[in-house]
This record gives structure tokens, C-alpha cells and sequence, in this order.
DNA sequence: CGCAACATTGAACGGTATCAAGTATGGTGG
DNA sequence: CCACCATACTTGATACCGTTCAATGTTGCG
């Protein structure tokens, strides 16, 4: 496919260290990329998994709804995710996930992927190491869910995503494209959207964010930090990962 | 070592979709049992990782502890976890865990790990399949953190340790030894100590539960599933799990 | 028996939700 | 290019769920 597409992929795979050639192993029996516009449903709730997603380029977000409508975000992806890594062991997607973004998406079909694992015990290796990754994110949010208030879980989150940004693409450091609405805010951070936008404001007023037209600039990163109480050390896995598996 | 110990932990790896040589292998290489009593650290925050530890017997608590002396309770284990498969791809521990039971743990050296996961695809997927059936169980405390009212919340959690109890043991279905106090619950629901009283009360007058002296008994189950909103189906897949893959 | 942890109860406070209205913003078709 | 519409954002008033503070009862253990 287009060497563009395939750079963006090599990246990703490394990022979760693996070597080319289990690289290109795994990738030999991907699907063709798909292209996903905003808003467009990826995976849908209830799904059969039948193979492997990876987020090539864009984000994403798994979402929980509930019986009432209300909704629950329970994970942002960027470029290089594994968008369905711990739905795979089950039968069945548990959450919908879509693009926020225009996105890239590569499919590897669990037969081909079960293949290379049996061959590769590095691929093995890198599905788990993402697997606990994300899990690692989880729990920070069940953290903030649970035991901060609305401006600190705020700030949180956009010190998360503004980190993992950094990690995942070639870093335009204080200032990115950032494209949830107030609402989707709102269903991450378990708040109503009118809150948000009110602690917001308080993050804007004390100088340390700008937010407006998806585009989010960070004004004071030390002082976002210290009201987020970010402590980023539990993201560096993501990078240093499997590096003493290869 | 002893027998009985030996029963508890083939269970346990069968559980996560292990067969009987694979479990040999992995058990060839395990440090002698650890017994640990009541509130004894098993994990410590910010420790080195340098084996798996599984959980025989007995529950345990991971736990996160803020700078203010606020804790969040970020996982609760039974007999057959693996308690830190999620740190273990990382260098150090992300939190504490601590036994809420006298119990009994199983580590497995990284050095002997690596290696038979080098040999055993299926001991690698294993280890997989396990992280991500925690991921699961994390995603739904996300959902009731973010999105539900307290009652629901405590309703929900106590569905969840039952079921997992009775998937774990020999299944005294309805009533069972329950013991986290009022103050750890607090820190798992992410609310105040207080508010986890009144709540209990609320679900003991409408006949749902009893519980006192660490006995929880569940008086209504449908109820119970009712008012927690309770779909058992995302833990079924851990006795699923992996069954496809040895 | 006495102490310490745990559980319970009441009153006042506070953070966030909800309701309701109004204001940008951006995309679309005429 | 402008009018229009839908969506997103903003703002204020009120209500509520859960917190905090403070005191009292209870259980279990040395």
C-alpha cells in the first residue's frame, strides 16, 4: 500500500518493540488499510472480534452507553494504539469505539495473527506489553474518577493526551489538533458537560490552557502539571516497552 | 511443596486456559509459597518488578495512595489472579497491594517466566488473556465511577465479587466471607465512608443484602443484578478465556 | 476490662447536576 | 455571498447527592 501508510505502521509496532522483521511478519497478513472519517464507528459494540485494529494515523475513543442513554468513555487511542488489544481474548467487542479524527486503521485477522504468535513469541510479548499499557491508563482514570475533583481530572486528561500525543507523533509540543467536543469531555470525565465548560474556564483564567476550534495550546505546562498532579512516569512504559524482550 | 497448594494453583492457571504441562513448566521454575496475613503488603509501590506472584488463596487489594493521604482502591483480587501481570511489563510497581485475607502467593522469577514463555506460546498468551480480563473488569468500574449513583456503584461491585468468588472457589453461592471494611470500600467506590454506610443500609432495607462481621449475604440476587445494572457476561470470559488458544 | 478500630447517626456545607435560556460557530443551499 | 440551520458553547438559578464534621454506639482483641 502507500509508503506513507507503511511508515506510520512501522512506527506504531515499534513503539510497542517490535523488531522488522516480526514487523513485517504480522503485517504480511493485514487486511487493507481503511480509512474512517470522524465520527465514524470503528468496532461496535457487541462485535464479533475477528481480528486485530491498529490506529495508524488520528484518534479514537471506546464508549460505553448505558441503558439510559447516558454514555462513558472508557479509553482515547492515538496513532500507533492497538484499538482492540483487550477485547480479543473475548468473543465479543464489550464497547463501540470511533474516529475523532479522520483515521487509518490496519486490520490483522486473528487467524493470520494467531499464527505469528505461535511463530514469534515477541508478538506475543508486544500484544501483552500494549495490553498492560492500557491498562495502566485505566487505571489513572479510575484514580481521578474516583478521588479528584473536575479541575484536577481535567487537567489530568489533557496532560495524558498532550503526553501520549508527544509519544505517538512527531511532537508539536504546546499546541495539537484536540477534537473532542465539551460533551465527549463530559463522558470521559464522568461530568456534565455545563461543568466542563465552567472548569474549563478556570484552567483558562489561571493561564494555563487555551482551548477553542478542536485546538488546544498549553500556556503553562509545570503549572497544568501541578494542578493535574501528572506524574507521567506511569506513560514512559509505553515507549521503553519490550525493549529487553527483543 | 504441599498438595493442597498445588490443587489451588492448577486451578488457578486452569482457569486462565493453561494445560497441565504448561502449568508444570511454569510452576518448575516458582520460589517457595508465601504466606501472608491479613494486611500484609504483598507488592509495594514503586518496588522493582521482578516476578510474577500469583494468588492461591485468599483476596488482596491493589491499591493507589495520593499525596494527601486519599486512596483509591484501582483492584480487588481472588484466589487465582495473577496480581501483577499488569506491572510486570514495566519496570516497577504502580501501586500497592496488600492481602484483605490471610493468603497464599505463588511468584514465578521473570528470569524462569521469559524463558518458558520463550518455549510455550500458550504460557505468553496466557499471561495476555489474563491482562486483559482485568483491563475488562476495569473498564466496568470506569463506567460506574463516572456515570452511576452510589447505590449502584455498591451494588455493582458486590455483584462483581460474588461472581468472581464463585468462579474462583467452590461456590458458596449466596454467602460468603466478604472483607473489606467500610473505609476500603469507600476507596474502591470512590466515595466517603459515611456515604458507603448509608448506602449499605439502603440496600440491607430493601432486602437485598446482609452484611456484618465481614459475612456478606446476598438475600436477593435478582434484585441485586437489577439495582447494580450487573451483566455478568464481561467476567464469563474468564473462564472462557484462552480455551481456543492450548 | 479497656482500648482501638470499625460502624452508625445527625446536621451543615459544598461540588456538581439539572434546567433553561441565550450566544457563537460552522456548514449548507440558494 | 448571505441566510439559515444544527451543533457546540456559554451563562445563571436552583436542586441534589455526597462530603465533612462531630459525636455516639459497637465489636473484637490483648
Amino acid at each position: 500500500m502507500s509508503y506513507e501508510l507503511n511508515g506510520f505502521v512501522a512506527k506504531s509496532l515499534s513503539r510497542i518493540g517490535l523488531a522488522l522483521p516480526d514487523q513485517r511478519a504480522l503485517l504480511a497478513g493485514a487486511s487493507p488499510p481503511r480509512h474512517a472519517q470522524k465520527d465514524k464507528s470503528l468496532i461496535e459494540q457487541g462485535e464479533q472480534t475477528s481480528s486485530l485494529v491498529l490506529l495508524c494515523s488520528g484518534m479514537a475513543r471506546a464508549v460505553r452507553t448505558l441503558a439510559d442513554g447516558r454514555q462513558q468513555i472508557v479509553a482515547v487511542f492515538v496513532a500507533g494504539d492497538a484499538i482492540n488489544v483487550s477485547d480479543l481474548p473475548f468473543t465479543y467487542a464489550r464497547n463501540s469505539t470511533a474516529a475523532l479524527t479522520p483515521a487509518i486503521c490496519l486490520s490483522i485477522p486473528l487467524k493470520h495473527l494467531d499464527q505469528v504468535m505461535a511463530d514469534r513469541p515477541a508478538v506475543a510479548r508486544a500484544l501483552w506489553l500494549e495490553t498492560a499499557a492500557q491498562s495502566a491508563i485505566q487505571q489513572e482514570w479510575m484514580v481521578w474518577l474516583g478521588r479528584h475533583m473536575a479541575h484536577t481530572r481535567l487537567a489530568h486528561f489533557l496532560c495524558e493526551v498532550s503526553y501520549r500525543l508527544e509519544l505517538s507523533g512527531p511532537g508539536t509540543r504546546d499546541a495539537f489538533e484536540f477534537p473532542l467536543t465539551q460533551r465527549e469531555l463530559a463522558d470521559t470525565l464522568g461530568l456534565s458537560p455545563v461543568h466542563v465548560n465552567r472548569t474549563l474556564q478556570l484552567l483558562r483564567s489561571q493561564g494555563l490552557i487555551e482551548l477553542s476550534r478542536q485546538r488546544l495550546t498549553i500556556r503553562n505546562r509545570q503549572g497544568l502539571y501541578e494542578v493535574a498532579e501528572f506524574e507521567p512516569r506511569y506513560l514512559d512504559g509505553m515507549k521503553v516497552i519490550g525493549q529487553g524482550a527483543t
